[in-house]
DNA sequence: GTTGTGACTACCA
DNA sequence: ATGGTAGCCACAA
């Protein structure tokens, strides 16, 4: 019975990455409860409004890298908020071992 | 009820 | 190493 739908899940999923660390859309859409949703995880966060206070930008792919494309407002913002997290980006990279959340 | 799509991931050449 | 293809589940029209 799960009345809440994984939009509930994929938020708090999102808001329990302590500050500096980052996980991919896997981790998300494992820790939600759908290890199959990896997809679904970015498309729940892409329906997030402009004024949450989720920290999206603690979510990438598993490449490490930000899922949007080099140049895009969303990937500056995001690449700024994780710089201002403590996050360090290798060019477009994120050093492997930041995933080590859990 | 069917079809299409996606801020993904894993595998194969 | 890189690039392309397939698989995956949930939601919207």
């Amino acid at each position: 019975m799960d009345r809440l739908k994984i939009n509930e899940l994929i938020w708090q999923a999102v808001a329990s990455i302590p500050k500096g660390k980052v996980v991919t859309y896997g981790q998300i859409a494992k820790l939600s409860g759908y290890p199959g949703l990896a997809r679904y995880v970015g498309l729940t966060l892409k329906n997030l409004p402009s004024n949450t206070t989720l920290p999206w930008h603690r979510v990438i792919n598993a490449k490490g890298e930000i899922s949007f494309p080099q140049g895009s407002p969303e990937y500056k913002r995001q690449k700024a908020l994780l710089k201002a997290e403590g996050v360090i980006f290798n060019k477009a990279k994120l050093p492997a071992g930041i995933y080590d959340w859990l």
